[in-house]
DNA sequence: CTTGACCCTGTAGCCGCTACAGGGTGCATA
DNA sequence: TATGCACCCTGTAGCGGCTACAGGGTCAAG
């Protein structure tokens, strides 16, 4: 028989509650029941979930990883839509460094500029207090 | 008499009901009340919302916020524990930086082997299905 | 026959908002 | 005076991606 949920739970670096969490929104599919109504996965749900993990792991959405997913399913169709999927991601980490970028700069002056003392004087948080004291934008988003 | 929370929102450039969360969550002092049960906001309250904002912008969270404020309200204090709070966001800054450039090459290498084609031969899905393909253990956190 | 490790369901909490629903206020205009 | 409209009020639920219970059932070993 199958994997009990402990089991795959262990053989992904996941935690069971997670499992479960993934199949009641209905990324992994549900998984025959023994007698006692313990959930019995297979290897196909092994490998399901440690795509998922992985992907996870690469900073991949719930609703990405839906899409990969269902082309993976597709091995026939061009794989452009899942080029489109990760350099979408890309992107979107290429623009949350960039903004980390900003941030730790604005972060490094600000703290370069504290000179000890007490709260009063303390540059700090007189830059907290005005952003004119800034250098960057450090936008929104 | 004081502001209204619109003229606050606007003025600071939050919407208003971020306004009463961060009142909510006693983050922002309680406003006093009109005849007409209306929030009317003293500048002083404009300062800090506005300092709220400016920490918010550059990553600090509630609980920062919240130490932050406390001690800009005590200015005799060593600035110490400010620099502490600022430092301490700011590791976590390069933390995430460094965790976000490991998934940025990954995703390069990943989306730079993929030729086209179909999606049963694509690179992209291979490599989500089977970690060992990766370079970096981008690993987790 | 009991212990203890595991499994089950269901629900609530985390963060920092955001978005309603369903009502009240206040000012301008017809 | 009525009506419209922009604004304000409270309360609650939702987002993502889990995580952490409570309160029970199952199963193998000793
Ligand atoms: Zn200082
Ligand atoms: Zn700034
Ligand atoms: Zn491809
Ligand atoms: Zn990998």
């Amino acid at each position: 028989m199958g994997l009990k949920i402990g089991e795959l739970a262990q053989a992904t670096g996941t935690k069971v509650e997670t499992v479960r969490y993934y199949e009641r929104i209905g990324l992994l599919p549900e998984a025959e029941r023994t007698s006692g109504n313990y959930r019995s996965y297979t290897p196909a749900h092994l490998d399901q979930l440690n795509f998922i993990r992985h992907a996870r792991r690469l900073g991949f959405d719930i609703a990405d990883i839906r899409s990969l997913l269902d082309l993976a399913d597709q091995p026939e169709r061009d794989c452009a839509e899942v080029d489109r999927i990760a350099s979408g991601h890309l992107q979107a980490v290429e623009d949350k460094i960039a903004r980390l970028v900003l941030l730790q700069e604005e972060l490094n002056r600000m703290i370069g500029q504290c000179r000890g003392g007490r709260v009063g004087n303390c540059r700090i948080i007189e830059t907290l207090a005005d952003h004119s004291l800034c250098r960057s934008d450090h936008a929104g988003g």
